[in-house]
DNA sequence: ACAGATATCTGAACGTTGTTCAATAGCATT
DNA sequence: AATGCTATTGAACAACGTTCAGATATCTGT
């Protein structure tokens, strides 16, 4: 059949993961299927693979969208220079982020690339971009030249943190 | 067709958890299919579901088996009665499973019950019993009459341990 | 204005999945 | 021997991910 042209490939691929996000928010991995979204958005299911790989594609791009939200998020979150403070309002706005869009969030750890496909190198950055504004937190506790151990730190406070949640 | 009654029913159930356990640290939560399991022990589909309700139910009672070990690990690490170096011997036997079981040990976080179904009672005592083995570790910090701050201490450990993984 | 090329979207099709259930075949009892 | 019992089967169903030949609106060049 025709290209309605109604949307562009970047307004579509936006279209697909909001659908996508909605669903997953309502039902989980489970009720995430291709027909599912498409029928949401008033596509057919094929039309999903002329924007993305797969599903595992799909669901990989979805959680980086999620990934970016909790950026966003923390980064409102001011600093007062008191590591202490600082770290304690970037655990409760991270908490809160995550209970607000559990769903979401827990598609992030549910989510398990098939077979040796590894996640793509934007998922590594994103999460070190977190890491980053934690550790941006941590900056009075350590002297300068001590920034390795610092992120070592980061890294520690975050896992515990997502333990946690 | 026939009885074959080569195997008891409970004998037929650690039969089907270990060609499941043997599938999922090969192939990970997708290779896990009923038709994959049944071929492997020589039976077909339709027998795994007189021995389990479900998929779902049977991946519940594999990870319920998964935290069983993991229990029985953790029993054997000997206390000394210095809480630090207890709590760290845990942490490194904590570890150690995990690793050598890694693909057991993300099936019990990659599995989330379908729809409202919530897991069973069970599995909440076993993650009591491993939380017990780690209050006992940190006895000597809490006086008395603090068992509560005593086990919710040892909860956020866990968690940040689980977390770190 | 027209024709051909292009890009977009469809929907039927394939193989595989979880799950059900009538049919069946061996065992136990009478 | 005949009967009932029960564990097991395997065919069947709906739904899944994924592919792709084909249909069509839009663009391009004349």
């Amino acid at each position: 059949m025709p290209p309605r042209g109604e949307h562009s490939r970047a307004e579509l691929r936006a279209l697909i993961l909001d659908a996508a996000g909605a669903i997953s928010e309502a039902e989980g991995l489970k009720g995430l299927t291709a027909r599912a979204i498409a029928s949401r958005i008033g596509y057919s299911p094929g039309t999903l693979y002329n924007v993305f790989d797969d599903l595992d594609d799909l669901v990989i791009q979805l959680n980086a969208g999620t990934l970016d939200a909790l950026h966003r998020r923390l980064s409102q979150v001011p600093h007062e220079g008191d590591p202490e403070r600082d770290i304690l309002a970037l655990a409760r706005a991270y908490v809160g982020f995550a209970r607000h869009r559990s769903r979401h969030w827990n598609l992030v750890f549910e989510h398990t690339p098939s077979d040796g496909r590894d996640l793509p190198e934007a998922y590594h950055q994103r999460i070190g971009q977190l890491l980053a504004l934690v550790s941006a937190a941590l900056a009075p506790l350590f002297p300068p030249g001590k920034e390795r151990q610092r992120d070592h730190a980061a890294r520690v406070l975050w896992s515990a943190a997502q333990g946690i949640t």
